[in-house]
DNA sequence: CCGTATCCGATCCGATACTG
DNA sequence: CAGTATCGGATCGGATACGG
């Protein structure tokens, strides 16, 4: 993702924030604090460190997240919401119960049960 | 756009229903109520006819929103927001604070100025 | 444990031209 | 006014392997 400097549309530079498959899952689950690289990794199934990595740094970009590099070995670092993360965390919840709803209604409540999802 | 039938994840699914650079954008133009096909063209600056019927017809799909179609000439229809399109709405209207936000800190105040955007 | 690099098919989205 | 069709460059994102 290349950092633009000019948005003429707010929602425009809403979208480049979170753009991606991954970016809204990231920040919901960094909804009870901070996080490790690997408790992300193991909290969100089916990314890859790849994906996991580019789309932190890209929510870095965008002040959403930050993070805190530990010295020392092993290497330890924390990722957390900052305060403009934790009002996109708001509209993220919105979403998830959005997502919850529609599956409700089209059949997929195993799939809630399955994962453990409360409705 | 495919739409798939299942889905383990909420937000997965819900970014699919507000996937491309478009359609926040339009469910937030439609937050006034019921508008026409060139109503929404001409109210969303950049968007070519093809990407906005595109992008209403995947809405649909995820019943974001509705369309009536009326009989006659010239052809007319509206399009509107479903209840869950409302519930999007509310997240939407986050994402357009947190965009406002972000370009005010960020030397952009001109652009909102510009296009008459309260903040 | 944390981060980086490359390759490659799939998708996005703008331009453009056309139909009812 | 409303909707459709096609093309092509840019981007996305998964697989995989490597480096600090």
């Amino acid at each position: 993702m290349k950092l633009r400097e000019n948005y003429t549309c707010p929602l425009e530079l809403v979208h480049d924030m979170i753009r991606g498959k991954w970016k809204t899952i990231i920040i919901f689950q960094l909804r009870k604090g901070k996080c490790s690289f690997s408790e992300l990794h193991r909290g969100i199934e089916g990314i890859t460190q790849k994906m996991l990595l580019e789309q932190l740094n890209e929510l870095k970009q965008f002040e959403l997240v930050t993070k805190k590099t530990f010295e020392g070995y092993p290497l330890r670092v924390e990722y957390y919401l900052t305060e403009q993360g934790e009002k996109m965390l708001a509209a993220v919840k919105i979403m998830q119960e959005i997502g919850i709803d529609h599956m409700l209604h089209h059949g997929m409540k195993d799939s809630l049960d399955r994962k453990g999802i409360p409705y």
